[in-house]
DNA sequence: ATTAGCACTCGTTAAAAGTGAGTGCTAACA
DNA sequence: TGTTAGCACTCACTTTTAACGAGTGCTAAT
């Protein structure tokens, strides 16, 4: 167990670090107006806060800064809540004052609003498909066989497709099939689509062979856009241009190529979250890539429905306290807002 | 003007200095086996050319590299349209084997080929909606007042925005308001498509004042829509980061961002090409963060109605020849392919 | 007109020396 | 016994110096 003075100075070199990017000596730690001690003392506890682990050396003469352990410690018992200024609050309100009532503007814009609020990067998820239930189907037939699909779901989420059919469809034989296809499929979840669709083709396919093929045509669409991922938006890249650590080209790359790799975000975002807010610090997030960089991830849900994903990624250094707050803030507006344009 | 040999040194400096980013020397260029006279005569012949403004030294004692003039000299004058090996033809043409039936999946694709091919960064300018025609409005009313439209266009583009009202639609107004627009406005160009609607909003208002509302707020989305940008698409940002003159993050970080704003990129992208092909060179740019870059942008159009642009872009160091060359063949492959989605 | 020769320039690299922030240890102190 | 002052030591960083060498410009000979 750690020593009160232990904690005072393990918090201190941490939030020192988070601060300058400098490894943090005991002459500086000294200085500071809750330190009594000398820099003797410091010294010693220094050593011993290293043996556990919690901070190490870039090299003998260097100061300390904290290692992994260090930060997880930190992050876990160090932290102080310190709640959102008056200010910021406000400033956090009129942000959404005039509501957006698209989720996917309002997912961007809130992606850079994070962003803009911690000067990170910031990563959002959208809602998953599957939970989410068909509304309309629309059929709009163009010249030479091509077809459009659009597919709204009751959250007024849009999805299109464009299809190409080995002949044309007529503007009737387009509104008669979706007709017919709206009434039996409104309130479908998008998971159970494809196999609705499916049974529905094996009905048509008695009374309209020749439409069997747009069938199954269709029937591709929805299965494709089943797999196809998540809505993902990446606010404040330029961000990362300003830390320190990644004045290094070497050390940027990476971290900017994996964040553009659609794919490469969502493997590693997806694991998932029991309690609402997680943290993963360099190696914990188990991507090479990020490992030099932490993330600070929250679930975000609608009405009790857990759908999507908000993080910041930074630096390991990152301001922990300012991500946290920031994003428990601006998570809270952003809920109520979908909420709002979601509300049956 | 230059003579011969003059040249065939200013072309051996360009071409040497795009393959290894080092200074060329006279030695150097001695050893080439088309240079047949010595190390002195070439540096007498640097001087002149030095003098001309088409080559410079970094300092005293390096080789010579090609000034901003000298490359729109080699551009403008020494470049030899070394046709495509009939390998590289083969593997373009599989490239589009399977054909992509969406314009905007098909300029992504087209975009990602490009720079695979390059190794440079690509920029793709989707097609200016002004210019395409209505096919189709639909509305979809959701819960609660929100309503989705969605509008889709002669060549299957599709844009959707909700709207919230402050009083529900109901499924049958919404038919027969849709049916009426679809009736007067099918075939309108998006340009003309404001003033038309406010025509038909005045017919309307006499019959159902009630609409009124919602008309002019489906006004809002048109007239906003017609002022969004067109769609933007990058590829292959990541070469970035293999170009030797970008190893500096100083260097690298304006590109990137500005690439990064769309309106941005839109500014510098749209002045225009009266020719097929442009090249600007560095300061050509007339932007400060493309001052260290080279940009080849061919503009693109389908069945004689030109729509958009390709874009190539990469240091001033850049294989022009291949750069030009990879364009012109891509678009030309391309150009079908849209032909193909938009014929009528 | 071309080229060999040579002095000169200057960025680059390597080694040497100096600087200073920080450490660990020890001995004195409260 | 815990704390602190003192001191030798370490090591990254900076500056200095020297050596190197690729490349140049000029001149004189071919």
């Amino acid at each position: 167990m750690l020593t009160d003075r232990q904690l005072l100075i393990l918090r201190a070199i941490v939030d020192d670090y988070i601060k300058t990017a400098q490894p943090v000596g005991s002459r500086t730690l000294s200085k500071r107006d809750d330190v009594t001690f000398s820099s003797a003392t410091i010294r010693n506890e220094m050593a011993d806060l290293e043996e556990m682990g919690l901070i190490e050396k870039p090299h003998t003469s260097a100061g300390r800064i904290p290692s992994e352990l260090g930060y997880r410690f930190y992050v876990d018992h160090l932290i102080r809540p310190e709640s959102i200024t008056p200010k910021e609050a406000q400033a956090l309100k009129s942000l959404f004052a005039h509501s957006v009532n698209e989720n996917d503007r309002l997912i961007r814009h809130t992606a850079d609003l994070l962003s803009d609020l911690t000067h990170y990067t910031t990563l959002v998820l959208g809602p998953k498909e599957e939970g989410q239930r068909l509304h309309h189907l629309e059929l709009i037939p163009l010249a030479e066989g091509r077809v459009v699909i659009v597919l709204v779901t009751e959250t007024g989420h849009v999805e299109h497709k464009t299809l190409q059919l080995n002949q044309a469809l007529s503007q009737e034989a387009a509104s008669r099939l979706m007709e017919r296809l709206n009434k039996t499929l409104r309130g479908t979840p998008l998971s159970a689509l494809r196999s609705r669709l499916l049974e529905e083709i094996r009905r048509f396919r008695s009374e309209h062979s020749e439409q069997t093929v747009l069938l199954s045509k269709a029937l591709d669409l929805v299965l494709t856009d089943q797999e196809e991922r998540p809505f993902i938006y990446l606010g404040g890249k330029a961000n990362m241009f300003d830390q320190p650590e990644f004045q290094d080209v070497a050390k940027l790359r990476p971290v900017l190529e994996l964040i553009e790799q659609q794919e490469a975000v969502l493997d590693f975002l997806r694991p998932n979250l029991d309690n609402q807010i997680l943290i993963t610090i360099g190696s914990e997030n188990n991507v090479d890539a990020l490992k030099d960089c932490s993330v600070i991830r929250a679930h975000y849900s609608v009405d009790g429905v857990s759908i999507g994903t908000l993080a910041l990624i930074g630096p390991k250094r990152m301001d922990y306290n300012r991500g946290i707050n920031s994003i428990i803030h601006l998570l809270q507006a952003f809920q109520t807002e979908m909420h709002k344009n979601n509300s049956d």
